[in-house]
DNA sequence: CTTTGGGCCTGGACGC
DNA sequence: TGCGTCCAGGCCCAAA
């Protein structure tokens, strides 16, 4: 599931590959993942250069040297194989949906069996004002991400707490996954209104979710040194989660009568799986 | 304006 | 072994 951490992993192996390379081939095998993907999106990349790679939120861009700039969301399967030249050569699956050549003969390959993702061409002026980057929230590891400014934002929101760190018009890049985490580790209940947080439960909340991401990245880079594995074939880098997916297992350092109370709970909210400790949780 | 629920899509886990 | 069913989750959109 990429979230944040994981998008930022495989945006900064892409790079190295990428950056201010001249991509010499191009191909469209898909015509529509989430999105109908332009036919002149191989047009646009073929014998041009790239001039940009960065991530916001969880999209990667591209940024090309002929004004326009490719836009990639990995939904929830998406990945992205890189062959090198001394490798064996490039055959296609049926999820493979776009491969990018560059001039050292790397190929870079998206491929996303459930078609979730988004792979899209924009002019580059009008990236950061699109449908898909225009109405995002702000950067959780950003300097301006504060208690200050959630408690601000979250003021006339009634939803579950869970549900509004995960919207991304409030802040980005955090997912399912990462919201149960960050919240365990702030010992905050899943399913309080957001805007009876108080300041204090904020700044534990804002620096739990800056921790849990910045701890996921590390995790990743370090697992990652063949930046190839990063969600291919194994999947997602493994990280061990404290109560995502544990349900009815005890907490770390459970000290209450876990078996008793049925250990880790899961919940849906929003349709999406909620886990969190009962006891802790307040 | 906010909130809720359905839909997109496929592979894997599960039950019979 | 082979079905059918459900679930996973990011994000959009329609409806309340």
């Amino acid at each position: 599931m990429p979230e944040l951490p994981e998008v930022e992993t495989v945006m900064n192996g892409l790079r190295q590959f990428l950056l201010g390379k001249k991509i010499v081939r191009a191909k469209l095998f898909t015509p529509k993942i989430r999105n109908i993907v332009p036919k002149k999106i191989s047009k646009t990349v073929e014998n041009h250069r790239v001039l940009g790679v960065y991530r916001r939120a969880k999209y990667m861009v591209f940024d090309m040297d002929d004004g326009h700039s490719i836009i990639v969301h990995l939904g929830m399967t998406g990945v992205f194989r890189t062959i090198l030249p001394n490798q064996k050569k490039f055959e296609k699956d049926i999820h493979d949906h776009f491969l990018m050549q560059t001039e050292d003969g790397v190929e870079i390959v998206f491929r996303d069996p459930r078609r979730f993702g988004v792979l899209d061409v924009l002019k580059t002026e009008e990236v950061s004002r699109s449908k898909y980057l225009g109405h995002l929230g702000i950067e959780p590891l950003s300097r301006e991400f504060t208690a200050k400014k959630l408690h601000a934002d979250l003021a006339r929101r009634s939803l579950p707490i869970k549900q509004a760190i995960m919207d991304q018009k409030i802040v980005v890049g955090v997912g399912n996954i990462y919201a149960s985490e960050a919240l365990f580790k702030s010992r905050i209940d899943p399913r309080r209104a957001a805007n009876t947080l108080d300041e204090s439960e904020l700044t534990t909340l804002v620096k739990n979710i800056k921790s849990v991401l910045r701890e996921a990245i590390k995790n990743g880079g370090s697992t990652l040194r063949d930046y190839r594995n990063i969600g291919g074939e194994r999947g997602y880098f493994q990280m061990h989660f404290e109560v995502y997916d544990r349900e009815g297992k005890p907490c770390p350092d459970c000290t209450c009568d876990w078996e008793k109370i049925g250990g880790i709970k899961r919940i849906v909210q929003g349709s999406r799986s909620t886990f969190y400790c009962e006891t802790k949780q307040r």
